[in-house]
DNA sequence: AAAAGTTTTGACACCGGTTTCCTAATAGAC
DNA sequence: GTCTATTAGGAAACCGGTGTCAAAACTTTT
């Protein structure tokens, strides 16, 4: 179709439609100061060539390029997913186009690792995944490299420019009022790694709650995790020991339950029959667990594409919410305490 | 420490160390005709300056850029993830990107949409994971836009340049010798989605280790998928009732396992005593339910590494192998049918 | 010491866009 | 019918790199 194989460039529009290559680049730019017929001429040509502008020139001229990063260190390979769905929502029919990197947050040379990648690639803005949202050196570390960025967290962590949450601590509370009211009084928290925002609002929407409705928390019905697998299981373990036994149990995240279910199974502690169990992020493990498992689930994509928002046209997103409202999903891991039957 | 925030450019460096700009951009090609003395005052002022090349500068000037895309529409999110670690695990020290696509092979439009996107940021190469992998016009797709690619196929599919494959047919044999050696007679299998070489794959690895033993397959034996949950909970029910009923059972991925673990479950039939099952893909689903569960891992990670290898140093590629081999990962859901004991 | 060959370096055009600044064209005012 | 405003469009420089080709700087040969 073409007069060669390679991509035609705003050059080859220019000379068939007989205007400058300023004239197809407002036409391209949409600028308001162009004669109706001239515009629709320009427009005819570039249809007809099948031109698209090169983004690696545009990104030169106009000193930014159109990348997005997304930097992440999650658990949760769902939920990263669902967050990079929900980018790709926002910047589907745009120029722009997504970058990952993982990190490891546990290496010492994280910061400089990021740095050399922003260096390197100078992206438009990063989308910032907890738990290294949680990080403020590398904040600060994108604001002195002059990069966009945009955190995802689950409390003020930020400017609300720069933020975009979920109400973790009131959907926690949520979570206990419903325990609560399904009439459990001893209730067990499986934490969050220490340090972390998300571990620490959680908790205290846990703590919180239980004082509202002047129940007790004794030391031993709260234990350490670090939202893996294994620490659920140590963890619903200890709490299953104490006595007198907890009737119910709230793990901050989803993985960690799943260890919990794993723990009530080898002491033979039947679900939800002698022990309750509620998770957090509705994690795909959750539905596909025995029984399934009620949860808080939050809406990860609507985040996502909140955030991108942010980033490309933060005069768009302004309007938007910031605060994603979580929810209970209600599946079969409660049920009213047996002693109580 | 600059003179200004603004980054260093290669003019700058040249202007410094007093040299052309050419001469420098030499340096950073490693071009080998330029004396030693030069070469290292100017790697002097780059590093004094914290000279770090445009890549969008150097994108136009050579005609190509440094961006992968990764392609998928994969219902298994771990495994979309472990791969993305392995393609940076292959260019964390280079100047190559990620970026990600994901596609939704059930839309009508879904070629369009990825032909648009390739015109629009004119990758370097694209990684194609399956289901996707398997689609010949994609394939074509990216040979007539000029840009690379790798698909991941269990199959050969390809090419061996294009392709990263492993070797599930016999993996699945594996499985089936695995069973047989613990004494199951009636084995049952949960296909996956018609039309996808993985599923076909298996399925044939199924049945000829199945001959190879000298049993029968009947009919019933074998039941329709699509590598998700639901049709997993449908499938083990549908194998449940025929009669004489399986003792062992195997489904072409995790999480359709996991559904048959549920259809057991609400049937009263106990994993592994009653039914012993095996799944295919090590997801963390596999470790977190419970009893854990018997499946086959393959490399995704490497295979990921692997890829991206091929697509960004071809020569250095070509040695290394590019079928990776899968591996039983022995858990808890698998023993000796009840009836034999 | 001059000629010839080889290595090292630089000048300049170019990649495909945008920005700045200026001119040509049209419209409105007198 | 001329003289300004205003608007539409173009020429040239620029963004930060790379390719080409020739000049400059060394070696080696005669």
């Amino acid at each position: 179709m073409d007069k060669s194989d390679k991509q035609p460039t705003i050059n080859d529009v220019a000379r068939v439609a007989g205007v400058s290559k300023k004239t197809v680049s407002r036409v391209i730019n949409r600028s308001p100061l162009l004669k109706m017929d001239t515009r629709e001429k320009v427009e005819a040509v570039i249809a007809q060539l099948g031109y698209v502008p090169n983004p690696q020139a545009r990104a030169l001229a106009l000193r930014r390029n159109f990348l997005l990063g997304l930097l992440h260190d999650n658990p949760n390979a769902q939920t990263v997913l669902n967050f990079q769905e929900g980018v790709l929502d926002a910047i589907r029919e745009t120029e722009f186009a997504l970058v990952v990197r993982p990190v490891d947050r546990h290496s010492p040379e994280m910061l400089d690792d990021i740095r050399n990648f922003l260096e390197l690639q100078r992206l438009y803005g990063v989308l910032i995944l907890p738990p290294i949202s949680e990080d403020d050196e590398l904040a600060a570390l994108c604001r002195e490299m002059g990069c966009g960025y945009v955190r995802m967290g689950s409390a003020a962590l930020d400017e609300a420019e720069h933020l975009v949450q979920s109400n973790d601590r009131e959907m926690v509370a949520g979570v206990v009022d419903y325990l609560v009211g399904q009439g459990h009084r001893r209730i067990g928290l499986i934490e969050g790694p220490a340090g972390f925002r998300s571990a620490f609002e959680r908790r205290e929407g846990f703590l919180s709650a239980m004082r509202r409705h002047g129940l007790a928390v004794p030391d031993e019905a709260i234990v350490p995790g670090n939202y893996r697998f294994g620490s659920g299981v140590e963890g619903a373990d200890r709490l299953l020991r104490a006595e007198p036994r907890i009737t119910a149990l709230f793990a901050s995240n989803d993985e960690m339950a799943a260890g919990a279910y794993h723990a009530a199974r080898e002491r033979g502690v039947d679900v939800p029959r002698d022990l309750s169990i509620v998770g957090f992020d509705d994690s795909p493990i959750a539905a596909h667990i025995w029984p399934p498992m009620t949860t808080v689930g939050w809406p990860i994509r609507e985040m996502g594409k909140a955030a991108a928002l942010k980033l490309v046209s933060p005069d768009l997103a302004e309007a938007r919410p910031s605060c994603f409202p979580a929810r209970l999903v209600t599946r079969a891991s409660v049920a009213p305490p047996a002693s109580e039957i």
